[in-house]
DNA sequence: CTATATTGGTGCAATATCGCACTAAAGGAG
DNA sequence: CTCCTTTAGTGCGATATTGCACCAATATAG
């Protein structure tokens, strides 16, 4: 019974992390309008980051979802008017996502209502920890990526 | 334009554990037999680790989940036999779910078929990383959760 | 150039997530 | 005890996720 009273480090970080990522995104889903969850913010967090006109695929690739889950989260940032779907001059086969200003313009809305969480945080939690924790986050984040097709 | 251009921290830190959820929760449901997913996993190491016999209610608090989901993930692990409900003696409306021999076991097998791909993480990485995120980790977790319904 | 392979996107079906409404049991006020 | 509130669980419907199959456009092989 030793194996499962001491579980590995990498799994108890494993762990946390996944605590972390749905309690964190239960509280942007809380700021966001009725009808749009996570995946949406994502995708307009960056298309505004870095930059309009990306192509379905490519976001994929960047979010790591299959290419059939960006084509539904896109269509309903569409069907809200917050991205307009263009044809891409450079390959037929695919398509352009471009930021209405109702997109950006909630995007801005989003942020800016959740700063007073962020600095509560701030306030209550020794910021310098996270500064510590980030780098080796992105180092795990590479390294996972990277072995993601060795496996 | 300098505020979207320099996101802060905490918007980063919680970016970064997105991404690596989603990058490890894959790894885990490529171990996975077919029909089941990571919050089925997520049910049965539960269950091992904290102790048969739970409430779907509990463990719904546990993960932080609808109690329609936990009910939801319980019923797949009952369908193919992992767990069994059983009536609750100190509570009429409540039932208790408790692990068969062939839960138990797939857990197990589970972490032993991953074991390899933690040993060549704890060999290509720095693990003492890990360590020093670890407390960072939980000490957030369990801050969000204790801020969880003060929002 | 032609034939084949690859790639981007979408429709569809199976399953997952979750809010809402409802029932049954338990708890609490009087 | 009775009434009212709270709690555990589930059915249902809306939406999300994702694998599979397919089409159209592009890239590549010969």
């Amino acid at each position: 019974m030793t194996s499962q009273d001491a579980p590995p480090l990498v799994f108890q970080v494993f762990n946390e992390i996944g605590i972390i990522e749905q309690l964190s995104r239960t509280v942007l889903e809380a700021h966001m309008p009725k009808g749009l969850i996570a995946p949406h913010f994502g995708v307009l967090n960056h298309l505004v980051r870095v930059g309009d006109g990306s192509t379905p695929m490519a976001m994929a690739r960047a979010f790591q979802v299959p290419k059939t889950s960006m084509t539904h989260t896109v269509s309903g940032l569409v069907k809200h008017e917050l991205v307009e779907m263009r044809p891409n001059p450079e390959d037929g086969r695919s398509k352009q996502v471009w930021l209405t200003d109702a997109g950006r313009a909630l995007r801005a809305r989003i942020i800016s209502d959740m700063s007073p969480q962020f600095e509560r945080l701030a306030r209550d939690f020794d910021i310098s920890k996270l500064q510590h924790i980030l780098p080796v986050l992105t180092e795990l984040r590479i390294y996972l990526d990277e072995s993601r097709d060795r496996v």
